[in-house]
DNA sequence: TGATTGTTCTTCGTATACACTTTGTCCCGA
DNA sequence: TCGGGACAAAGTGTATACGAAGAACAATCA
């Protein structure tokens, strides 16, 4: 299947390591490997399918990305994002989404912006059938989507990867939070498309305390074993 | 602390891998590899006197901090930090090390503040002896200083390795920019001191623009080969 | 001159081996 | 019964070797 496309376009020969990374990353914020849980090396080249040496490389970069920590001549374990670190990703994906938001008004242009109101409606319509997976993943496509448009690549990859984590940890805890999200991406697109940095910048912000209150909520029930 | 537990556990063997990182990301920041230079994975094992393994873990790493570009099946080149991604890291730096300063500001204990005077006042003998290096040293130790005292650690790792990556840009130009630094150092520590958040957050984006300003002057006359 | 073909260098993945730590277990003695 | 220490097992850290495949470069031929 798959293999038949990579030898065809040749090229683009995804290493190893970067599939047993993304596969782990996934896993880790599926749920699939729950914090705290061992990941011994031989079991994790084994579940993928491959040798020590690529999965290795993909502890290293797991571990600086954070979702893993790995402990000296003991092995790698799952991270366990604690209540305390939820409130300070958040205060810094506070000033770096806004920081987006207000280049992304300053850049966008308009098929920017229609890219932007597309992802709304498939939003919007998603919530009325009550597709809350969808909703979860269009909700990252537009943020995602919006740091793109920022046109910082260092801010686009570093809030990237604060907000794997934040969904790590919305996974964790249970509900996505759907509805009123919809009603803040609006505002937000709308500031974008008035090119005002200001008001941008302000959307964003208010988007962000209230997620991050959302957090909180789910946060109360806990999540993780030890 | 937890440092004490982790020596007692006996765990304070650090790998290869860490050590062959450390060290090239400072052959990096240094000069010692320049932009564009071609890091084979032998080389870079002969260099350090280790296998292979270890520099292709390090390697892996460096590439997710953004020191290298690993082009699949062509091995590792040193890169490049254009003028344009400068803007874009400072853009990034300063809303972070603003918000650093706030949160510095709001929970400075005494001692805290205690050792930024400390490091405050070597800066001022080690620039009277213009002994610019020492200045360097300290202006980064500083600034370290203050992200872990706002005891943040998504903001404190994050804002450390753009830290890191201004470093070297600094580097990579000539001047140091010893003078003026101080000055506004000072500003930035009474800030903190006063536990003002607001005060303290203006104070670090002086500092930064001041710095971002600089940077752009070392960046005018180019860097890097090709 | 220009295209094609080899050759070589290097990375990528695999496999293997072994030292060393940590951990867990079991047995012994108090 | 409870500790403590010897012992075994598991797993990481590191080195080494090898085959496959891609990329770069030089040589060859039309």
């Amino acid at each position: 299947m798959a293999e038949d496309l990579r030898d065809k376009l040749g090229a683009q020969h995804l290493p190893l390591r970067d599939q047993v990374l993304a596969a782990l990353r996934t896993a880790i914020i599926d749920g699939d490997y729950l914090p705290g849980e061992r990941l011994t090396e031989d079991r994790l080249a084994e579940d993928f399918g491959v040798s020590r040496n690529p999965v290795r490389e993909a502890l290293r970069v797991a571990e600086a990305e954070g979702f893993v920590v790995i402990l000296p001549r003991r092995g790698a374990v799952v991270a366990s994002p604690s209540s305390g670190t939820i409130a300070d990703m958040f205060a810094v994906r506070e000033r770096l989404e806004a920081l987006a938001a207000r280049l992304a008004a300053e850049r966008a242009t308009a098929a920017d912006v229609a890219s932007l109101r597309a992802l709304l409606e498939q939003g919007r319509e998603a919530t009325q059938r009550q597709d809350l997976a969808r909703v979860a993943e269009l909700n990252s496509t537009l943020h995602l989507r919006i740091l793109q448009i920022s046109g910082n690549p260092w801010l686009s990859s570093i809030a990237k990867s604060l907000y794997l984590h934040v969904q790590w940890v919305f996974r964790l805890g249970a509900a996505e939070r759907a509805p009123h999200s919809w009603a803040e991406h609006i505002q937000l697109v709308d500031a974008i498309e008035s090119g005002d940095g200001d008001r941008a910048e302000r959307a964003a912000l208010d988007h962000l305390d209230a997620a991050s209150a959302a957090a909180f909520e789910n946060a109360e029930g806990g999540y993780g074993t030890r």
